[in-house]
DNA sequence: CAACGACGTGGGAGCGCTCCCATCCGGGAC
DNA sequence: GTCCCGGATGGGAGCGCTCCCACGTCGTTG
């Protein structure tokens, strides 16, 4: 209730109030140890007094950080994976900052002029280090942030072995544990709707497909894949032409619920009843398969998890201490439904 | 391809190789009058040829403004809304932020602490404004920030008259078109399933529904009226309740295709059909209306408009040049399927 | 008992920009 | 020819902080 009058409070009042020069003030805002307890309290009370709280510019301008991180996220992708994927995502690198008193800068960037400017940000100074979500193949960001200087990580990677810092989840696990069940029920005609195969998510999931067979003892058979988009007119489509290609199909794996979702109406206005013609599983456990009929059995990722586990690495190595492994491969979970 | 040896270059450099002072070369860059046409073209080559990026920090720090904006969503809701709402809402502003080039602070609220350490953020001068999701009816964070002297906008409101600047959907026509169809296709015994009686956004929506009967000369009856949570869960036992007293019911309207899809559950369950026994309309038009069975006619609202109309706001009070009114009721659609 | 670290502290020197005032220049009015 | 005015320009004075060096003030060592 005091000392309110002009302004916010500077670092130098608060010395003045506390007796003590700047340079104490600032040590114990910044949790120093160089500092006497009798001092720090002295100082602490007066912070209180008076309201202080540090000016963000001043100290990015001194110090040389923002404080904050920047979060990438293609437009095209965002509109794609319609599904809550990066709310999801969003909420665990936001959880994550939050803790570490880190803000998030949240960037859509929907053209290549945006990609440009977004670039410009980066020289501006304006963050720390730079999360960056679905990545294409080919790429170039990553690695001219790197140049840069900047401290990135990635959601996905681009290939098998990808040189930047990423999170990903076990893409060769879901496929594997789909077909795994898929057996288990008793399929032997297992059909797979992927993804785009310029992504690596894709020929993730169709390799974790292809590893589950062979587990199984059953033989591949191209007449069994078909390529989607991850949209669901995608889905539909693969799924007809696997029908048409393969009548005696009894299983399904697509690379996505959204696809799965697709695939299901083809399945029924083929006549196919699911389960009982044919099982399908999907990956996500978005929503939707919940509210599928009959509900999805799905891959789920710890999305929320990557999340927090991209955001805890850039710390890391904006902190130039990386304790943990440049790359993590969370893993995976079958959630069974009615579907199969 | 030059002068890149020693960091980024700074003002005084840029004006060091165009031959001018600092202040010619601020003035340029912010786009002054002030400025012969002879002297902007060569600083902007000087500007070219250095590479130059204004340092952001020391911008706000001079100039007193951040050119960001914060946009807060209280963490509770962004998991109940699962749906693409908020992710809509967020591209919708950020397209309207990256036009102006500002940027986008995204803040997930997830405590009262959380809250609290907002509120500091905003005091350390990091944002130019605010832009508030889903307010609850007694939240007060709106008119703290207002006291912080920080413009704010907010997407809905929370209460029928609202003193702080918003933008909102038309829930009432919302409402109303719903009834208007069902009664169109003959219903008679239209129920309904609303939302959380506390949110503005359930009132308004079951206003209209009651708007609705009145112009199409029915009569209200209370035992047609349900609460739901807008949760799918919520909108099951909303309907369980609704079958049990009003079994003659003909149609309902859900405040959210997610309840309704927790409705036409329970009507699978009760053995009545849609459309056939049981018309439904849900609000929000989501992926999981589309993906239903059968699909679901849903009102559409305008959220990613709704984005780019709170920050074209905002970005006016900022600079103290409102020139559009300071609330907004943006029209809904009815998006007919075969639910009814 | 002098010399010497170690610790706690004060405050100068910027960080890179914006704001603003003083200065300069040229042309028109008298 | 002199005076005046307005547009263009240079650069000082901060903005509020961090960094770091210098300065006591002790307790310890030889």
């Amino acid at each position: 209730m005091s000392g309110r009058q002009s302004g916010r409070p500077t670092l130098e009042q608060v010395a003045a109030r506390a007796g003590v020069g700047r340079g104490t003030v600032s040590r114990v805002i910044n949790g120093s140890p160089r500092v006497s307890e009798q001092t720090r309290t002295a100082v602490a009370r007066a912070v209180a007094e008076l309201g202080y709280v540090p000016n963000q510019a001043a100290r990015a301008l001194a110090g040389s950080r923002t404080d904050a991180i920047a979060l990438v996220i293609p437009e095209a992708e965002a509109r794609l994976f319609a599904e809550p994927y990066f709310l999801d995502l969003i909420r665990g690198v936001s959880a994550e900052l939050a803790e570490a008193d880190k803000q998030l800068l949240l960037t859509l960037v929907r053209s290549e002029q945006e990609r440009q400017r977004f670039e410009q940000y980066l020289a501006a100074q304006r963050v720390d280090g730079v999360l960056l979500a679905s990545v294409h193949g080919d790429d170039p960001l990553p690695d001219r942030i790197r140049e840069l200087g900047l401290p990135v990580v990635m959601n996905g990677r681009r290939a098998e072995a990808e040189p930047v810092p990423y999170v990903d989840s076990d893409n060769i696990g879901a496929g594997r544990a789909a077909v795994a069940h898929l057996v288990g029920r008793g399929r032997g005609r297992i059909a797979t709707v992927t993804g785009p195969l310029d992504m690596y998510v894709a020929r993730a999931r169709l390799g974790g497909y292809r590893a589950g067979l062979a587990e199984a003892g059953l033989s591949p058979d191209e007449a069994l894949v078909s390529a989607g988009d991850f949209t669901e007119e995608g889905g539909r489509r693969a799924m007809r032409l696997l029908l048409d290609r393969s009548p005696d199909l009894d299983a399904v794996f697509a690379a996505s619920d959204v696809m799965a979702a697709g695939a299901r109406a083809a399945l029924r206005e083929a006549g196919r009843r699911v389960p009982d013609d044919v099982a399908l599983v999907g990956v996500d456990d978005s929503p939707v398969a919940r509210l599928m009929d009959p509900p999805l059995t799905s891959v789920r990722q710890p999305i929320e998890e990557m999340g927090r586990t991209m955001a805890r690495m850039l710390l890391q190595e904006i902190a130039e201490a990386p304790q943990e492994p440049r790359r993590h491969v969370l893993p995976t979970e079958l959630i069974v439904r009615e579907s199969c």
